[in-house]
DNA sequence: CACCTATATCGATGATTGTCAATGTATGTG
DNA sequence: CACATACATTGACAATCATCGATATAGGTG
């Protein structure tokens, strides 16, 4: 594996590599519909919410997430074939 | 997802989350005999010897590599099945 | 024992990161 | 228009991290 494709997996896996993100995940997957907007992810992590949509950012960034805005709202739901695509990361190391 | 489970699952991917140690697994796993021991890793990654100890530990710690001493050398290989429980950290998210 | 080699550990340093408070932007409502 | 709400962006700060040089440890050899 070369310098750069290292590059790109490590970037996918520092976007996973904080427990905040990680819950961030399960609660979007695990919510109706399969998304949440911001208002409902900062109460559970208990962070403010500058924070939260920092880390959504990053985690849209990695192509985990997707944003779609609808009014005032931003809807974050998982990337379909995401979690399989950064198995793949693994598996082909 | 509880917060201690994701600290848990995050320390995985921070370890991951690095391209050098992502690209010292994928030497370790295509070594002959499945292991390598540090001098034959420093070359490729060009970093100095203690930098690439550092890795070395920061991966056995996450519980990805193996250390096995045989003499003067340490030879480093990967954990059988970590790839996998890996994996399935993410798919139940 | 003295010496060399392989590896680990320590201390320092520059870079990155997670978090917050403050502010900016955009959308909806009266 | 004035105001409220949802979200993004900015700037700052403390903490963590990757890297290196120097040093320590441990095993092998003479």
């Amino acid at each position: 594996m070369d310098d750069y494709e290292a590059q790109l997996r490590a970037s996918v896996f520092k976007a996973l590599a904080d427990p905040n993100r990680l819950r961030l995940l399960s609660i979007v997957r695990s919510s109706e519909g399969g998304e949440a907007c911001v208002c409902d992810l900062t109460e559970p992590l208990n962070l403010g919410q500058p924070t939260v949509s920092h880390h959504l950012k990053i985690l849209v960034d990695a192509g985990l997430l997707h944003r779609e805005k609808r009014g005032t709202w931003a809807y974050y739901s998982m990337v379909p074939g995401a979690i399989e695509r950064t198995t793949g990361l693994l598996e082909s190391l």
